[in-house]
DNA sequence: ATAGGCCTGACG
DNA sequence: CGTCAGGCCTAT
């Protein structure tokens, strides 16, 4: 479900309203969402801890304990935090309770289950392997036209090449589809065809496209809500996500729809070559 | 580069 | 019933 701006949102929040709380106990009603330690250490390395403040790093969330270690958090596809009262019924697809010292409760919910924690020893990222090996974050300063540049080497699909989360953190379908649209790029295109004028529209997009969404509270397609409930409204902003057959806002063309590896992939065939 | 698998739910 | 879904891993 979500990606870099939605991990984004949920992070500003959780920072906001977990910083130095305590985590007093923690329920693993479904332990293979726990990857590392198992779920018994993963439990007792939790209790008794203090929140120092939470990060992200692509789509995973890394929340800061007092003892060197990080409880990381990814929500995949359909994840999401909640923060919520004990006794009050929990809502179904609870399958992480966070109880806190003082009293509250922070839910883990995901229907679908492709979500995943752990508790890392901070600077050894190994046991998740998908957050070891992490392409740099797009918003970061240090996200140089260089650094795009860098991970746009080898021979494959655009397309493909920025849903790698290894080349590029954070981005997903959605705004891999828009980022391309905004640069003008059609998602078939090869790496090595593209025009250094084209990489230079695509790293301006990307920026663009993700810290305008951040600033829209994320893209609600389906069930994306932040840790009050709140949906976004990014999704009224898309220009081809999820607009197969509609107008394309810049050139009126018709919006295609293919399936790429897989993936629904939407684009503008005159505004994107 | 693609298909399949992990899961559940919404929608036609 | 079938299709679709924002992620990511593995195998071919």
């Amino acid at each position: 479900m979500p990606e870099l701006p939605e991990v984004e949102i949920v992070r500003r929040q959780l920072d906001e309203e977990l910083g130095g709380a305590c985590i007093a106990a923690v329920e693993v009603l479904l332990p293979r969402l726990v990857k590392y330690p198992n779920p018994t250490s993963y439990r007792r390395g939790l209790r008794g801890r203090t929140v120092r403040g939470v990060g992200r790093r692509g789509k995973y969330l890394l929340i800061h304990l007092d003892d060197d270690r990080i409880l990381v958090i990814h929500l995949g596809m359909t994840g999401s935090l909640r923060f919520a009262s004990p006794g009050v019924e929990r809502p179904r697809h609870t399958h992480l309770v966070f109880r806190l010292e003082d009293g509250r409760e922070l839910l883990f919910v995901d229907p679908r289950t492709f979500g995943e924690t752990a508790l890392l020893r901070e600077g050894d990222f190994r046991p998740l392997p998908g957050l070891h090996r992490l392409g740099p974050e797009p918003l970061d300063e240090r996200f140089t036209l260089g650094e795009l540049r860098r991970a746009l080497r080898g021979r494959c699909r655009i397309k493909a090449a920025l849903l790698d989360q290894s080349r590029v953190a954070g981005i997903g379908n959605i705004y891999a589809d828009e980022a391309l649209h905004r640069a003008g790029i059609h998602p078939l295109r090869h790496l090595d065809e593209l025009s250094p004028r084209e990489v230079t529209r695509l790293h301006r997009a990307i920026r663009e496209v993700l810290r305008e969404a951040i600033e829209r509270g994320g893209s609600s397609v389906s069930d994306y809500v932040d840790t009050r409930g709140e949906k976004g409204n990014f999704q009224d902003h898309h220009r081809v996500y999820r607009r197969a057959g509609k107008p394309c806002p810049r050139c009126g063309e018709m919006i295609c729809r293919k399936r790429l590896a897989g993936r629904s992939t939407y684009f503008c065939p005159r505004c994107q070559r």
